[in-house]
DNA sequence: CTGTTAGCGCCTTCAG
DNA sequence: CTGAAGGCGCTAACAG
């Protein structure tokens, strides 16, 4: 089954096929309609990958990602999926498993399919395998890792204006004494909200205890464990923030198990804003990183520019914003 | 950058070139190595297009699922993934958000990519797409939908001894009034589990009070929403199962809300062993529904017939296992 | 507006 | 063991 036996049927040639099937204007709307009912009496589904090597385009745009089981990524995939569909793109996704190792591969996986472009959500990236995709004039868009250059463009995420609202809230809440849990320092995430934490209080003018950060794993049970230790700390603080939401919620299991209330003993403020958080108990209130505005982005990044692939990157920066649910409340008044 | 330069500086035939890529063993090891140096040289990526259109196999398997979102999912693709690639197959992945119009839109991108097998693990299918894709003699495997047929194997999930030992396990710990929250009747599954938990409770002997059968979504909120509805029915069950974890998980913030302790007041099991379980407040005793195995099954049942894809399909079983963790205890002696 | 005809890059007989 | 050459299904000039 091919374009040849469509073509016969509706007896016109494969040219006037392969036109009609890609919306071509210069195609009678009469021939078009029997083309098309050609296709559909013989359910003929054009060969994709003769497509590809007949264009030199593949209409296929890579997602590279971590890890498809950390929460944060799903809602990624699915978004930048929708958006590339509405534009009659396909994805490829491919996963690091934080891996450099495995980094390769997926870029290997990208060159030998094709792809008209790649949005790389992985935190670090080789500058070898940059080169490689570069090399091919293969447009690509990173997640808060570097500059734009050519053909690289670069979401940027203000972490400090996201951490300023949540800092803002609590100070707002009569808090004063606020810890932080931060993710593992290889990661250059972590690092950056660590920061933006930290200069967050100092504009506030609120006292920076460094006691009182923690460093967590970005799962529960390094949550679970920060908060341990936090609750070891004297004077114990009266809000903690955390530098992802999976952190938050092992927090506030740490919190039950001590008897302590969220948030009347303690607020808590997570970040990224998974599904999840609006389940837990009390809901999480926390800094929304928005992945369907990323995958939009990111997509629109490669999409965008796909016809001069040398171009300049551009720089796009994404606003987090507070979600006040309920783990947040006043100060206590009384210390423990 | 194609074959034919790799070829030139190799100083061999195009067809040397394609024989050593795809590791014939009638390629001298000299040769080989002599082509290898040259691809490498040249960072030469073949084109999986032109090779896919060569060969008439596309070393491609579709993987049709509901909802990547859904805490499912993630686990059961990275896991169909990892096999794939150790055997040298690619996935491609493809979301139908529990839409039958998606799911034409799913089977149309298989069709076109040309897939060598597809893995459909969304618990309803329509009949005409099956028989698009078994026209094409492209194997199936669905997750416990269905008998096996012609080119079509089936994973059978073994719900009935899984909730045997759910049932069994709260029975041991002197509980007689046990509850249930079943998903959405719409759901084939979803039926197929209520029923193997009538049946169980037959089975062991223990009364059934339809009033203790509540209906929830498979999501939080309705699990929340089935425990408040169920902590209303007097008398009150002692254990509740539930028929995920997402509504096992809802429903312990509800008993948290309500001031009850898990599981000093009620006892509850969940269903799937998602990851998120052994983190919750209490850890979730669950019925793991190993996704690894299911996954590795179903791999397999594709790649092992791909030479002939008429052949019977085979049905395969998978036992789930209880998980003890801390959300199950002793029945209460007096009731609230 | 429609048909003709080269490729696209690789695989795969078929010879040698 | 290696090379030559046709063909996979479609697209994209180029004619007409």
């Amino acid at each position: 089954m091919n374009i040849k036996e469509v073509a016969r049927l509706a007896k016109v040639s494969t040219a006037t096929v392969s036109r009609t099937i890609n919306g071509s204007d210069k195609v009678t709307a009469k021939t078009a309609e029997r083309v098309r009912r050609a296709i559909e009496t013989l359910k003929f589904y054009p060969n994709t990958n003769a497509r590809a090597l007949g264009s030199g385009r593949s209409s296929l745009y890579g997602l590279i990602i971590s890890d498809i089981t950390n929460p944060f990524f799903p809602e990624l995939v699915k978004s930048f999926e929708d958006i590339a569909v509405q534009f009659g793109q396909e994805v490829l996704i491919a996963n690091t498993n934080y891996d450099p190792h495995r980094m390769e591969v997926c870029v290997s996986r990208m060159l030998q399919r094709k792809v008209d472009g790649v949005a790389i959500m992985t935190s670090e990236m080789d500058e070898r395998l940059i080169d490689e995709l570069n090399s091919r004039s293969i447009r690509m868009v990173f997640l808060d890792t570097g500059k734009p250059q050519k053909g690289i463009s670069n979401i940027a995420i203000d972490y400090a204006s996201g951490i300023d609202a949540a800092v803002e809230h609590l100070s707002a809440l009569g808090h004063t004494s606020i810890g932080f849990i931060c993710g593992p320092m290889q990661l250059t995430s972590a690092r950056t909200r660590r920061r933006a934490f930290i200069q967050s209080l100092k504009r506030k003018g609120l006292l920076l205890d460094n006691q009182l950060i923690e460093e967590g794993n970005h799962r529960m049970d390094g949550g679970h464990e920060a908060m341990l230790r936090l609750l070891g700390k004297n004077p114990r603080p009266t809000a903690v923030l955390t530098s992802n939401d999976m952190m938050a919620i092992g927090a506030i299991g740490a919190l039950g198990e001590h008897g302590l209330k969220v948030p009347r003993d303690i607020s808590i403020i997570g970040f990224d804003d998974i599904e999840l958080g609006a389940f837990t108990q009390p809901a999480l209130t926390t800094v929304r990183l928005s992945r369907p505005e990323i995958a939009k982005v990111a997509f629109r990044a490669l999409y965008d520019a796909k016809d001069d692939a040398t171009a300049m990157g551009a720089e796009f920066t994404i606003q987090p914003t507070l979600i006040e649910r309920k783990s947040t409340g006043p100060a206590p008044k009384h210390r423990a």
